[in-house]
DNA sequence: TGTTTGACCACGG
DNA sequence: GCCGTGGCCAAAC
């Protein structure tokens, strides 16, 4: 395969994001231990190339949809989380905070097991 | 093979 | 509370 394997770890925990919430690549790349959040961004980068991947609900740590511009049309990342019901607006996710799904906090650190 | 860039984050001023 | 800088790792040029 031409893909490392860290993207299919970071594609997995982005796929265990629950429907209507969101995460951001800090927390992604601590969870698995990346060692840089831009490695998260790197691979949702490569998930362009996979399926199943839900990268709209990866925004950044201010809640900021800095990847829709990344998606085949700017407004099917807001698209997506609004039918998901998170209120997006201005091009940011309200009530982050609240809808905010840390991996390590939900899926723990034993996670691996895929 | 060295430099630049990238869907970032934390810190300091 | 906003802006500039450093750090981090990997891939593209």
């Amino acid at each position: 395969m031409d893909q490392p394997t860290y993207y299919d770890l970071v594609y997995a925990v982005v796929r265990q994001v629950p429907r209507g919430q969101v995460t951001n690549y800090g927390a992604i790349a601590d969870f698995l231990a990346l060692g840089s959040s831009r490695m998260a961004g790197w691979a949702l980068n490569n998930c362009i190339h996979t399926d199943n991947v839900p990268a709209h609900r990866v925004v950044n740590r201010k809640g900021e949809l800095s990847g829709r511009h990344h998606f085949p049309t700017p407004t099917l990342m807001q698209e997506l989380l609004e039918a998901e019901g998170v209120q997006v607006e201005n091009d940011r996710v309200m009530e982050f905070d609240r809808l905010f799904w840390s991996p390590a906090k939900e899926l723990g650190d034993d996670w691996e097991a895929f």
